[in-house]
RNA sequence: GCCCAAGUAGCUCAGAGGUAGAGCAACGCCUUGGUAAGGCGUAGGCCGUGGGUUCAAUUCCCACCUUGGGCUCCA
């Protein structure tokens, strides 16, 4: 996912002594040297910056010079290069030089990028690390592996513009990614891994199985759900609303646009008008904005009329759409879109309650994403962002103290994300990890004293006194388009049985024998009663064979396949299939029709 | 928004300065087959959109839209 933001750690300190071990870290950093190497011997006058190794490889920032840049057919040519390089056992010689030698040397060399790198080194830092590779110098404190002959399992990856130093408002710089591992297998393992990812590629599936696309003619970022997908998609908001109405939530709805002054009034116009639409105009020159939160709206329902400690917590829940402007580069499937429906609450509560409130929701979030199939969570914890926030340190120091307690009583890995909240309040976000390993933000939990204090909303005490309510922003799935493709990477398509859009699909061996067909249907309709979703297949002349693995490829559950035997025997015994496994046995069916409803009440994910 | 790349049939992709092709899907006919593709045939395309260059553009150039990989940002 995510890759770090620039590193220039192994750059900035003093140089480190030969290590006890040769770790995957170590040969990526000379893989990226090794890469540096090769870029700088095809294009003479390339500037190096930064080449650390990352989670899934190692990156080499570069700017060529005179305006050429890289394509990605590059690529193989600077690979070739660095896999003759690898041939010569070139070795990583380290030198250990005053930090003005050095300056010097790269000032020379015209590396201006390592010059600053120096510029910036804490005062106190003398003398630095230089590593050799051939005719390659880099500013490095090592460790690096002896000689280039270590590097023969290499794989350049793709080519990225970067901003330096990550920052947009410098100039921008080609990355060049790769990966290296010890031996050839582990990189065909890791090819293999990347395939995978790309079969249970959400946007992928969506085409395969039918269940959503996005048409260019609505605008980049916005879906349309088609009938299965939207009909996985009303199971999922259907189980939520059951929890949610059992968990003490009222339902509440708003509209998708509103005029200007209620985002004046939030502080939505002044901190995040970036993530919106730009405004519509009316005649009178009044102007609307399209929402990207539901907060004002929920907070306007609390505010319509005068609120009594007895009535706290007041818990409302929205399937709420809203819209964002996400930068044009940015949009990415049903993961990162323009248009979504939060399943949003706001929980208006007393600061007493606040405590056990949140270590309630936390329980509550946590349950219910386990229903949907996730179960390896992790959890962050993400405070003020500096200068893009209203309300005082104290304030949100309270706020994420009563977070950071609420998480600790979880007792799951719990990171820190320095600056990570909203411009209003702190937040938990829940991370689950899927079933490949990847990691999710899912759900956030926000306490928020500013917004109660912006609309001054406020309730009567058991004495009588007037008082202020803290607000709990809160969404599990976080949006439900986003929560669905991730499901769907989860599951590779295989939904458990319970979001299943069809769940048995039967398949006639006859399919031209009226007592067959008839049968088949009576089976189709006895499940159905059942409250199970069975199809009988309606093209003609399609044979058995193939309406299986139609029915695979779709990733139905369950297959039966029913013939003239099974008529003729009479005895109510079918032949089920299990899709995934291939798996087949005899069931009687009202034994199958017990087993499938239990497996839906359930929720297994198979 | 920025860097790089790509848009050809529903899907996956080939093609070439002279107005297009395959496989699968769809449709029709034949086949009635007991667990992952039966056979034959038909239809399907403003070659992303708009400009330009050219006798001629889907092919070359420009802009825009959409998509992909990143950066930045985030649910």
């Amino acid at each position: 996912m995510a890759e770090h933001s620039v590193d220039d750690s192994a750059e900035a300190g003093p140089p480190i002594d030969v290590p006890a071990e040769l770790t995957l870290d170590i040969l990526r950093h000379s893989a990226a040297h090794l890469m540096a190497s090769a870029v700088v011997e095809l294009y003479p006058g390339a500037q190096y910056d930064v080449g650390p190794a990352t989670d899934e490889g190692f990156f080499y920032n570069f700017r060529l010079p005179e305006h050429t840049h890289f394509v990605e057919d590059d690529l193989p040519r600077i690979e070739s290069k660095m896999k003759e390089l690898a041939k010569r056992r070139i070795p990583f010689e380290r030198e250990v030089m005053s930090r003005d030698q050095a300056r010097h040397l790269f000032s020379d060399l015209g590396q201006p990028f390592k010059v600053d790198i120096i510029d910036r080194m804490p005062d106190d830092v003398d003398s630095v690390g230089i590593y050799r590779t051939g005719n390659f110098v880099d500013l490095c404190r090592g460790p690096h592996v002896p000689h280039s002959g270590h590097l023969r399992a290499l794989k350049l990856l793709r080519v990225a513009g970067v901003y330096w130093k990550g920052d947009e408002s410098n100039e921008q710089l080609q990355r060049v990614y790769g990966t290296a591992f010890f031996d050839r297998e582990q990189l065909d393992a890791f090819i293999a891994q990347r395939e995978q990812a790309r079969l249970r590629d959400h946007r992928r599936l969506g085409v395969e199985l039918d269940l959503f696309s996005f048409p260019e003619e609505i605008g980049s970022g916005l879906a349309l759900f088609h009938p299965k997908g939207g009909l996985v998609r009303k199971l999922m908001e259907d189980y939520s609303r059951q929890r949610h109405e059992e968990a003490g939530y009222e339902f509440v709805n708003s509209p998708h646009i509103t005029k200007e002054d209620l985002f004046k009034t939030s502080g939505h116009l002044q901190w995040y008008a970036d993530g919106m639409f730009p405004p519509m105009e009316l005649d009178g020159g009044t102007r609307y904005y399209l929402k990207p939160m539901n907060c004002p709206f929920h907070i306007l329902i609390y505010a319509s009329r005068q609120r009594s400690y007895r009535e706290l917590p007041l818990r409302m829940f929205e399937f709420g759409s809203v819209y964002r402007y996400e930068k044009s580069g940015v949009v990415h499937g049903l993961t990162r879109v323009r248009g979504m429906t939060q399943d949003d609450a706001h929980i208006f509560c007393s600061k007493a309650q606040m405590g056990d409130e949140l270590r309630s929701l936390l329980q509550f979030v946590l349950d219910l994403l386990r229903d949907y199939g996730l179960s390896d969570f992790f959890l962050e914890l993400q405070t003020k962002p500096e200068g893009k926030a209203f309300g005082t340190d104290e304030e949100w120091a309270e706020a994420t103290d009563a977070l950071r307690a609420a998480a600790v009583a979880m007792d799951l890995p719990l990171v820190l994300d320095e600056g990570g909240g909203t411009f209003y309040a702190p937040k938990i976000s829940v991370q689950a990890r899927d079933a490949i390993g990847r990691t999710w933000q899912l759900s956030t939990i926000q306490v928020d004293f500013m917004l109660p204090q912006r609309f001054d909303l406020h309730y009567i005490e058991a004495d009588g006194t007037q008082a202020r309510p803290i607000m709990i922003h809160r969404a599990l799935f976080g949006s439900v388009e986003r929560f669905f493709g991730i499901l769907l990477e989860h599951y590779a398509g295989h939904f458990p049985l319970w979001l299943a859009p069809v769940q048995v699909e039967i398949v006639p061996v006859q399919d031209d024998a009226p007592e067959v067909l008839q049968y088949a249907a009576v089976l189709r309709d006895t499940l159905r009663a059942a409250g199970l979703r069975a199809n009988v297949g309606d093209k003609p002349g399609a044979r058995m064979q193939a309406r299986i693995r139609d029915a695979v490829k779709q990733k139905v559950p369950y297959v039966v396949v029913v013939g003239r035997n099974d008529v003729e025997r009479g005895d109510g015994v079918v032949n089920l299939r299990v899709t995934q496994t291939g798996a087949q046995e005899d069931v009687a069916v009202p034994e199958l029709v017990q087993r499938m409803v239990r497996e839906v009440a359930e929720r297994s994910s198979g």
